[in-house]
RNA sequence: CGGGACGUAGCGCAGCCUGGAAGCGCACCCGCUUGGGGUGUGGGGGGUCGGCGGUUCAAAUCCGCCCGUCCCGACCA
């Protein structure tokens, strides 16, 4: 491609919308511009990036016997409701009307499509087991779109699911899909970790996500080196290393704390560790029973936790005027002692002496509390987010923790959808069972952010070979180079892609644009090709410079692009 | 949805407080110049100052409402 025919309108500044890294240098690069919130036009280079992952997984997905189908992205409000999911779904689901005035919505996703679809046609064991996946638009009506393709509300994604005659099969499908996206993400040149995960809106038992590591991502996982346990951190168990103080109960003892209200407030004010704070959360379940959680001041509440203790009802934090009516004071002072209501409390207080608690009165709080002696707790459990210091549930060495971007994510469905909507087959023993599914997401447009945020330095982009929107770059210094390198460009364009500046600008202005938008090699034609005859490879990713000779410039790529 | 910020040329911003000719840098067009890291120089085009309403002789500037965008929290690939 000649840069002169190509569409690529690329910035000096970075736009002011923009606040992480991968979105200025999509900006920046000319690769997307946005429509509106969360919504993004793919210009020619961004889609060609696009395009190149899209083919590494489909390559993957075919390899594993997967088919490729296509679904409507405007999917029906009947099947919704089939599922219950028409009411459950949030305000994610865009939800508009036909001119017939029938209820339609926007695909977030498409398990209640597929499973129409095969509910239809699969009649027989025979028939499975069976994979379908589609690479298509989603539409989620995120609350808040950010970082540009990170979040966004209309992206691209490649989604599967899988049906089977029984839980062998499901394991099997399953375990096919892990080693595939293993191999998409290598493919992709990415430094990526499975891990164990929350199930969320999908339901099942459990799931892995596949994380790209960048210290940007908005997920925390927990790793062990020494058994290989990863698991995302709201999936943690939180194991102390027991070392509880060692000190005889004293006596309870109200103190009075002017408008000191945090936890690290108190334990500076009281002159205490923060380990002796604690916290006092009240929630509102359903809209009706208010319950006090209580942990240690240096723990956070891991809310999936309290999630599945609570048995998946929906639950939310008491406003400030909730919980004046609940206390009588107000938060900052609030504490588990004298509440007229389910009290549940971190396992981290278990056996803990002498702890601060709010004594639900303005302005003071209790030291020297105990569970047990001051309060009692309805229910004692694991409730806090594993952090530094925890051990491995695995193993019991300790943890440690790093940042991810979350870019796929597989459950095992079961029969929640097939039994919904009475997907069934007729098994080898004459008997009708439902099917049952798994499901396997890949959010592509989304890894070109992830792979930007771990490819990335202060001239731009640096993109792993696999996925570069052209491989190489040719950049002639001079105009008496020009014959030079337009027999380069057409030679070099048989074997790979390859993007002429063949701009009348200066050298700094191509040099800068080729950085900002990562092609991998870079052909320069300058001082060394005049005074030689050899032409400068420079590679993006280290800025190391080789001399080549034409007649050995095609050995010299392929050799280098292995490394790249 | 709660909290915060912003909206002036394609991009980045100043001007607003204290009302009185719509500016700067980059980008873009034309010329010359330069050719190893956003070359220099001369000329030029481009604006409903987010929208509507109000105050005023006069509004980018003051007031009100609305819209949009971004950031922080809950959702998710």
């Amino acid at each position: 491609m000649r840069r002169t025919r190509f569409f690529l309108p690329t910035l000096r500044e970075d736009p002011s919308e923009a606040e992480t890294v991968s979105h200025k240098l999509l900006l920046r690069g000319g690769f997307i511009r946005k429509v509106a919130s969360g919504i993004y036009n793919f210009l020619p280079l961004g889609f060609r990036v696009l395009k190149k992952i899209e083919n590494i997984v489909r390559e993957e997905m075919n390899k594993a016997g997967a088919l490729e189908i296509l679904m409507p992205l405007v999917q029906p409000a009947e099947l919704w409701k089939e599922t219950g999911r028409w009411e459950a779904y949030g305000k994610e689901l865009l939800r508009f009307k036909d001119r017939k005035e029938h209820d339609f919505c926007l695909g977030p996703t498409h398990e209640e499509i597929v499973t129409d679809l095969v509910r239809k046609e699969v009649r027989s064991y025979r028939d499975l087991p069976l994979i379908l996946y589609q690479i298509a638009p989603k539409f989620r009506d995120e609350i808040r779109p950010r970082f540009g393709l990170m979040r966004a509300r209309e992206f691209l994604m490649k989604d599967a699911y899988s049906f089977d005659a029984d839980l062998e099969g499901v394991e099997k499908s399953y375990q096919l899909m892990y080693s595939t996206y293993c191999k998409i993400f290598e493919n992709c040149g990415l430094k990526f970790k499975a891990v164990k995960a929350h199930t969320g809106a999908m339901g099942g038992d459990f799931s892995h996500e596949f994380m790209v590591l960048s210290e940007t991502g908005e997920d925390t996982l927990a790793i062990c080196e020494n058994c290989g346990y990863a698991s995302n951190i709201e999936l943690t168990p939180a194991i102390s290393k027991a070392s509880y103080p060692i000190e005889p109960i004293k006596p309870l003892e109200k103190v009075y704390t002017p408008g000191v209200r945090s936890a690290k407030d108190v334990a500076e004010y009281l002159g205490f560790p923060l380990e002796k704070i604690t916290k006092t959360l009240i929630y509102i379940i359903e809209e009706k029973e208010p319950i006090a959680v209580v942990i240690r001041g240096d723990h956070e509440l891991n809310e999936v936790k309290l999630e599945k203790i609570l048995g998946g009802k929906a639950f939310r934090l008491a406003t400030e005027e909730e919980i004046l009516k609940l206390t009588g004071a107000h938060p900052g002072f609030l504490g588990p002692k004298g509440l007229s209501m389910k009290i549940i409390v971190d396992k981290a207080l278990e056996n803990y002496p002498n702890f601060v608690i709010g004594a639900n009165e303005d302005n003071y709080h209790y030291v020297n509390a105990n569970l047990g002696e001051t309060f009692k707790a309805d229910l004692l459990a694991d409730l806090r987010k594993a952090t530094q210091g925890d051990l491995c549930p695995q193993c019991d060495k300790e943890l440690f923790f790093l940042k991810g971007i979350e870019v796929g994510h597989i459950f095992k469905l079961g029969t929640k959808y097939s039994s919904a909507m009475r997907a069934t087959f007729l098994d080898r023993d004459g008997k009708e069972k439902p099917i049952l599914m798994g499901c396997y997401g890949i959010g592509v447009s989304r890894i070109i952010s992830a792979a930007i945020e771990q490819n990335n330095d202060e001239k731009g982009i640096i993109f792993p070979w696999a996925i570069a929107p052209f491989q190489i770059g040719i950049i002639s210094l001079n105009k008496i180079f020009s014959d030079k390198a337009e027999k380069l460009y057409s030679e070099l364009s048989a074997l790979w892609e390859v993007l002429y500046d063949d701009r009348e600008e200066s050298p700094g202005v191509k040099f800068k644009d080729m950085d900002l938008i990562g092609i991998p090699l870079q052909l320069i034609l300058g001082k060394s090709f005049q005074e030689r005859g050899e032409i400068e490879v420079k590679i993006r990713k280290k800025d190391e410079r080789f001399y080549v000779r034409e007649e050995n410039l095609k050995n010299f790529i392929s050799e280098i692009s292995k490394t790249l």
